[in-house]
DNA sequence: CCTTGAAGTTCCATTTAATGGAACTTGAGT
DNA sequence: ACTCAAGTTCCATTAAATGGAACTTCAAGG
């Protein structure tokens, strides 16, 4: 195996929950000679890849991957634009927003705006969700037809809720209802007393697709609010997918989301 | 040479006007042979480092860089206590704030705040200044005793502008008032009609240094406001340093910066 | 529809680096 | 000063990277 997948292996080491590595965490977690931990951990930091922690043994990521991951954003600029959207919608009502990718059948936030209020959701970025178990995952799942999103799931899931969809076929039937109305709704799925509407677009040029979310707590936003945040969700969205020329884009329909649950 | 350095080199041509890069891109700003640019680039995207956008021969960065740059912030949690003092002055006065690093004799923007005002500064993260023609660079250097500034210097340096030091001697002064007052002032320097303020805190255990840096044309601020910016970023930084124990901490000193130019 | 050339990929023998076991060094705690 | 865990260096072996050249792809122009 090139040394590269062994230094990607070390990236990957680093999680919310884990900001630095050293020799031993790397035998443990990777199962690999300490000669070669030493060494790749040198190396990584001698190529700029790794800081060492003070002069401590301890590495983390370095400026440079701060830096080049910082340009993900404008790479995919499509990020940056719905981050704008989310943003607006966020400062606004003052709950969380988010900006999340699909890869594979997993979620990722990518982009987070806290939120003001007391009682608000935390989001971590980087994390990984279920994508048929939250609403941003149904907003870019139902941008696929059926069959790709069965393809998906070849052997099934089981629902982590009561509020989730149980299997494919359930999956199916709400994703229809998304593309119907232009948004995803979900409540009490990934977290109890949460609730959250996605809208998802595209940029066919580039291939990416991203999520537009905003989460708060069931209890605090009345029902016309919920009404002016899918609003501002849809319509921010509909100004990327114009601007993108986005033809999967489901545009929002008012008129049945007024009599949604 | 290890193919990791080559992986390095690639990373290090994305910059913020270059978001992707083909194989002719790397022949020509790396000059390798273009079946190793061919090569290297896929294992880049195989190994997770790098994506295609589209189904294009372009190559950007990864999802998975921008989450381990993400936790750059947190493993560095000095930067991030800094942004949010810098946050929170940026948003009272609406004028562009900022956390930066040091490298070297080169000061690297972490963090940015943008600012409200129609008339504000534009700062772009990543870019590199020259540290003793800023303010946030002598504010980081007034750190250092004076002959590590000057081993920093061997060669001297010429000044980019009239108001900036002109050599290490007029450094050393500057530093030393910087060392006095508890904070550093540029005018005209980096841009001219812009003026900063900046102040620098540390993390012993980490070694990690940050100066915190408020940037405004110098027209739309009065004096009190000036000094309430410099208040603002003494008191935040003290804050910090108290959590940090920082014994290079040089706090403010307002009998002497009431007085100043 | 064929030609052309730029861009990218694959092939191959050669060169170079990575590997893992073991011996060695370092450093914190007793 | 001793001990043990953590980290580093050494070495022959094994595996990967290299760069030149041949090959493929693709889009533009005749």
């Amino acid at each position: 195996m090139s040394i590269l997948s062994s230094a990607v292996d070390v990236l990957r080491c680093f999680s919310s929950t884990r900001h630095d590595v050293t020799v031993t965490d790397l035998v443990t977690l990777l199962g690999m000679p300490k000669s070669n931990a030493s060494r790749l951990l040198r190396a990584m930091r001698d190529e700029g890849l790794l800081e060492t922690v003070g002069d401590s043994k301890r590495y983390r990521p370095s400026l440079l991957l701060n830096q080049v991951g910082h340009l993900y954003r404008f790479a995919a600029s499509l990020i940056d634009r719905a981050d704008a959207v989310v943003g607006n919608i966020s400062d606004r009502i003052g709950h969380t927003g988010y900006v999340s990718v699909r890869r594979g059948t997993e979620i990722v936030a990518v982009t987070a705006h806290p939120g003001r209020h007391a009682l608000r959701v935390v989001t971590s970025i980087g994390d990984r969700i279920p994508a048929f178990a939250s609403s941003t995952g149904r907003a870019l799942l139902a941008r696929l037809p059926d069959d790709e999103v069965r393809a998906l799931y070849p052997a099934g899931f089981s629902a982590p809720s009561e509020t989730a969809p149980r299997n494919v076929d359930e999956l199916l039937g709400r994703l229809a209802r998304v593309r119907d109305e232009g948004f995803a709704e979900s409540r009490d799925e990934a977290v109890r007393g949460v609730r959250a509407l996605s809208v998802a677009v595209g940029d066919p040029t580039t291939g990416d697709e991203v999520a537009l979310c905003l989460s708060f707590p069931a209890a605090t936003v009345e029902p016309a609010e919920r009404l002016s945040i899918i609003r501002s969700l849809g319509e921010g969205a509909a100004g990327i997918a114009a601007l993108t020329q986005d033809k999967r884009f489901h545009p929002l329909n008012l008129a049945i989301a007024e009599t949604a649950p």
